[in-house]
DNA sequence: TTTTATGCAAAGACTTTGCAGGAGA
DNA sequence: TCTCCTGCAAAGTCTTTGCATAAAA
């Protein structure tokens, strides 16, 4: 039941999306990659937009469209390489699919995102599940609120 | 910390919802009142084209227009009367707050929503936010996977 | 060579907004 | 009367799609 996931290296995750690309009979090229590297360097939550951008500053001379960036996140998606995540209004934001499960800690003040860890949580989640005959694949546990450093009137975080 | 919601009857929620109009001074309207009812009647979470739809059946006479219905979703949920609940490429989808709080289990198969209520998770819930000083308004938890009928092969339900 | 991807622009889906007329307080 | 609402249509977002060209296998 409890699957274990090691962080992976940003070579490793490159070969996996390789071998995924082949077993689709897909292509590999330069902007599939180039959006993959900066979901991994990103360490937050992306949105498509803020790919898009970084994929630009990064990689100027790669002519790179919004288009490819939506496909490719699709793609990545589809194929669990990464995970999204949705706020209310903030819209859809993708991080890569490579550390052990956690949840989010969500402020509503400035959208900070804390990652958090509970196995008395998931285990629990399993005893509800059986009690229904579900069966659970994934799921999202978002705690919405306010953040230590709103409460005492910090400053605005990026997310 | 605790707080037990009771089901409210329809003429509660109605006093409760014009006591909020007149607190914004917000003017009570025909259409207003239809989106609540229509909400309140309506048993499963429910899209704003739905809610439109709804009420052109149950309210053929009145010329509602669906930017009327976003505007008063809005407003309702604004106010806490209503929640939302994004699923993945589903879209938005709304319900009464007007039940004990609860997380919801839903099949990616035929999109089914089971409701449940766990104290144990909302204790250790408010644990983890304690550990981070982090003050909870509210959660999200809604556990993905496939449900007893779909994984017996069964039909496709209407959420 | 064959197939799939890409960028661009156009189209789509969903939601919000501006406005003039209409209804509530 | 004065203010707020409404429907309509137009404008905004965000995302997907069609197409001709370009790149990978």
């Amino acid at each position: 039941m409890k699957k274990v996931k090691k962080m992976k290296r940003y070579d490793e995750l490159l070969v996996e999306f390789k071998k995924i690309l082949k077993e689709n009979r897909l292509k590999y090229t330069i902007q599939r990659e180039v959006i993959l590297k900066v979901l991994f360097d990103s360490k937050k939550h992306t949105t498509p937009e803020e790919i898009y951008d970084l994929v630009k500053v990064r990689f100027p001379k790669l002519k790179t469209g919004i288009a490819t960036v939506y496909r490719t996140l699709n793609l990545l998606e589809a194929n669990n390489v990464i995970n999204s995540i949705t706020f209310g209004a903030m819209g859809k934001k993708y991080e890569l699919d490579n550390k052990p499960h956690h949840d989010h800690l969500i402020c509503d003040e400035c959208g900070k995102i804390i990652e958090f860890e509970d196995e008395e949580i998931e285990i629990r989640q399993c005893e509800i599940a059986k009690k229904y005959n579900f069966k659970i694949k994934s799921h999202i546990m978002q705690l919405h609120g306010i953040c230590e450093e709103c409460e005492k009137g910090g400053e605005r975080v990026d997310i």
